[in-house]
RNA sequence: GGCGCCGUACCCAAGUGGCUAAGGGAGCAGUCUGCAAAACUGCGAUGCAGCGGUUCGAACCCGCUCGGCGCCUCCA
């Protein structure tokens, strides 16, 4: 078996993966802040994180996947005011929203899914401890970590403290004791939201939530921390820094990080207003859910995930035709053999093939493009087989492969694709599968007169319907929309 | 100012020291077909932004230049 490499930030290189405890994987990613609708980078790394669970479930390991919602910050606040509701109904909103998007997707859900409001005596605690330590101190109502205090402060984000206060455009509060000493507490004024805590009632810092829950849920050092590569500082080094300050021990030991998504070779931000939300994408796609939910997969996919992936609609027309040729393949595969197949032993061959080639690629940091270029590949040489012939039997293995590979990735799942646009939302009325057959029927009929002015009336008749027809060549006709 | 990333054919995209630089899409030519479609076959970078250097050998390492981007502030 080839070692899993993965690239951790950490070491700034891709080193070999090897959980603390054999056998066992116990991974924490950040999740969203619920204040908004999640926009296609969101949904990448979601999606890259749950691609690396699956491949590390795939591999033969027990994955413990926590992936937290961060129910309570300024920006849900600010986000309550201006809609003029309790934070509360926010944070419920766009959790739902969530849900609804991942289920588009297919994106399943982490074995754990803490909320930080959740957290609090977890949260408090933790603070305690650091305060206990003197690495924290206390102005007022609010807690601060003295950066200073822990030595190795930097080493994710690799810069030093010198240098980040040299181009700091933050405005500096002058009662902290260095200006990147970061919040764990704040107090709260009257009308935000609030816990009690001994330093008085308030709310959690954005770092702290993260350090507290992975913690709970996965212990005090444990195997992977991911999330987007705008996480690494401050967010990150901070979670690094509190936390290891707190326990004495190492955090998380790999550091993972996905690259953004792009539009135009910028990236997709808030600020920048060149975002497209998850919804939107799948309201204004012409296919259907399920169809939309697997075209994204595969172009997310098709890029590395910590390369920035420029988004475009030529990208996912590309992904379309791509899945295109896989499910075409796939019909064919469902059609019975008539014929023993002289293929079928070169297709175990290819299988196994492909089946080292695909778990190689993955292991090599999750190489998703060099995995689907394995499955093109297989495409390839399953077309060419089912030319030479291959029994039913064989058809069935070869479509049980990219089923098996493909899940590693939540591709090739669907029992249904549709190849043509639907053209029922615009007025065209459908045609129910019986209607579809008999005029196929009628046409073959006409094509056996030789009447070929009739048989392309018939083609085309059903082609302005978006459905496609395919001559085999025993003389009956296959059809798909 | 500090730190870092990227630049591979018309497009997307692997490869990061050693056989003919993966794969897909588009294009062109052909096979098959009544015609199509699908599939298959062939063609397609003597070169990996440019220039130097290290090396027996570099897209891959080093230096410089050009172009693009990110983080340092909330950010997936």
């Amino acid at each position: 078996m080839n070692p899993l490499k993965v690239f951790n930030t950490l070491t700034g290189s891709k080193v070999v993966f090897e959980p603390l405890i054999p056998g066992q994987v116990r991974m924490y990613v950040c999740g969203v802040t619920v204040y908004d609708e999640c926009h296609l980078g969101h949904a990448r790394s979601a999606l890259v994180f749950e691609t690396i669970r699956r491949h590390l479930e795939h591999s033969g390991l027990a994955v413990t996947f926590v992936k937290n919602f961060t129910d309570v910050d300024d920006k849900i606040i600010n986000r309550a005011h201006e809609l003029g509701l309790p934070w509360q109904e926010v944070t419920k909103k766009y959790i739902a929203a969530y849900y609804r998007d991942m289920k588009r997707l297919r994106i399943e859900q982490a074995t754990i899914e803490p909320k930080a409001t959740e957290h609090m005596p977890e949260i408090t605690g933790l603070i305690q401890r650091l305060l206990d330590k003197s690495v924290a101190y206390q102005i007022g109502s609010d807690v601060y970590f003295q950066v200073e205090r822990y030595a190795p402060y930097g080493r994710l984000s690799k810069r030093k403290l010198e240098d980040m206060q040299a181009g700091a455009r933050v405005e500096v509060d002058e009662r902290k004791r260095h200006p990147m000493d970061f919040a764990l507490w704040k107090g709260a004024k009257p009308g935000e939201p609030a816990w009690p805590s001994p330093w008085g009632d308030g709310r959690p810092g954005w770092h702290i939530e993260c350090s507290a829950m992975s913690m709970k849920h996965l212990g005090e050092t444990f195997d992977i921390h991911g999330g987007g590569a705008d996480l690494i500082f401050p967010h990150h080094e901070n979670e690094i820094a509190q936390s290891c300050a707190a326990t004495g021990k190492e955090f998380a030991r790999y550091w993972l990080h996905n690259g953004f998504v792009q539009i135009n070779q910028e990236k997709m931000s808030k600020s920048l207003g060149n975002f497209f939300t998850i919804r939107e994408i799948f309201e204004k796609s012409e296919w259907p859910e399920e169809i939309t939910g697997e075209i994204l997969r595969y172009f997310l996919l098709t890029n590395h995930y910590r390369s920035p992936l420029d988004f475009s609609d030529q990208g996912l027309r590309e992904a379309k035709y791509a899945l295109d040729g896989f499910y075409d393949l796939f019909n064919r595969l469902k059609e019975t053999a008539k014929t023993e197949g002289p293929g079928n032993e070169k297709l175990t061959a290819v299988i196994e093939q492909t089946h080292f080639a695909f778990e190689q690629a993955m292991d090599d940091d999750f190489n998703t493009p060099a995995a689907i270029a394995e499955l093109q590949g297989f495409r390839s040489e399953a077309n060419k087989l089912l030319e030479t012939g291959l029994s039913t039997q064989a058809r069935e293995q070869a479509r049980q492969t990219f089923r098996l590979l493909g899940s590693v990735m939540g591709l090739f799942q669907l029992e249904k694709w549709q190849f043509n646009v639907d053209l029922s939302d615009i007025g065209v009325k459908g045609l129910t599968d019986a209607d579809i057959k008999s005029k196929v029927e009628k046409r073959d009929e006409a094509r056996r007169r030789k009447d070929f002015k009739r048989a392309d009336e018939i083609r085309a008749e059903l082609a302005a319907l978006g459905i496609i027809i395919e001559d085999k060549t025993d003389g009956t006709t296959r059809w798909k929309r």
